[in-house]
DNA sequence: TATCAAATAAGAATTATTATCATTGTGAGG
DNA sequence: CCTCACAATGATAATAATTCTTATTTGATA
């Protein structure tokens, strides 16, 4: 916990209970929630907190590079709190998303940012497709 | 014009202005427009459209797989009629999104699928960054 | 051409997210 | 340790993208 308030203080934030909520949550799940969820989980051990303070605060942790959001789907953000570049899949059926392992293509993106002339600073890849689980289910 | 209604007729869809107006459009620019830009400019020659309309059309093609819905930003989506496999990259200061060359990865959709056991089908690869106008804009 | 399911237009409703603003809490400086 | 400025919060109104509802119209088939 004092580990999460440093990191806060680093990055130039004020460290709530809010912030180490949300972000001690963030660190502690594969889930890749959306606010939504994040809010759901948070006012379990924290009643009193508002969806707008825990929306405020995701863009502010993305803002300061803590976390990034993820446009996997177009009805809602999801976000997560490894930040380190790396690949997800999502199942279209039960709407899960998950982490796979890192691909290394910094060769692509320098090709990209060559061909291109943008300077490029990030990037995403998803997969879309059907769990296991969800096959079982469908199958049924 | 002709070719566009065979091509709905052959997905079991009804031949209206509206649908030829909406993939006529889609199939000539490579400027992965949102909803309403699309409502926009049909509107020109079509001004009695309905902003309804273009999105039940719009779900209605990708559910048929004529379009990709693709999922760049949270804050809307971006249509694509070009359906065969492709990468794109998103200029996250003028917000505009273009085409990269196709890269063949089938071998890695392959690998996932086996890691995960998922059955993938589809995905999506989006680099964001500046693009070159954006850049000399800015450093003006 | 008559029929009927499918498609459309118009606008209300919904959902995710953002803005507003009064109140509260954090932490730097005394 | 106290105080104060200002950043953060909570409550809720507002917004923007998208979906739903319903009456009406249209396209394809008989």
């Amino acid at each position: 916990m004092k580990e999460i308030a440093e990191i806060l203080k680093e990055k130039g934030l004020k460290v709530t209970p809010q912030r180490l909520a949300i972000y001690s949550m963030l660190k502690n799940t594969t889930s890749h929630p959306t606010a939504e969820k994040i809010y759901n989980t948070i006012t379990q051990c924290n009643p009193s907190i508002s969806l707008a303070t825990v929306y405020k605060t995701l863009d502010c942790f993305v803002s300061c590079g803590l976390i990034k959001e993820l446009n996997i789907t177009c009805e809602y953000s999801n976000y997560d709190a490894n930040t380190i570049n790396h690949q997800h899949i999502m199942c279209t059926c039960c709407k899960r998303v998950f982490d796979l392992d890192t691909i290394d293509d910094s060769a692509i993106k320098k090709a990209v940012a060559n061909k291109t002339g943008f300077i490029v600073n990030d990037e995403q890849v998803v997969f879309y497709g059907i769990c296991p689980e969800c096959q079982k289910k469908n199958s049924n």
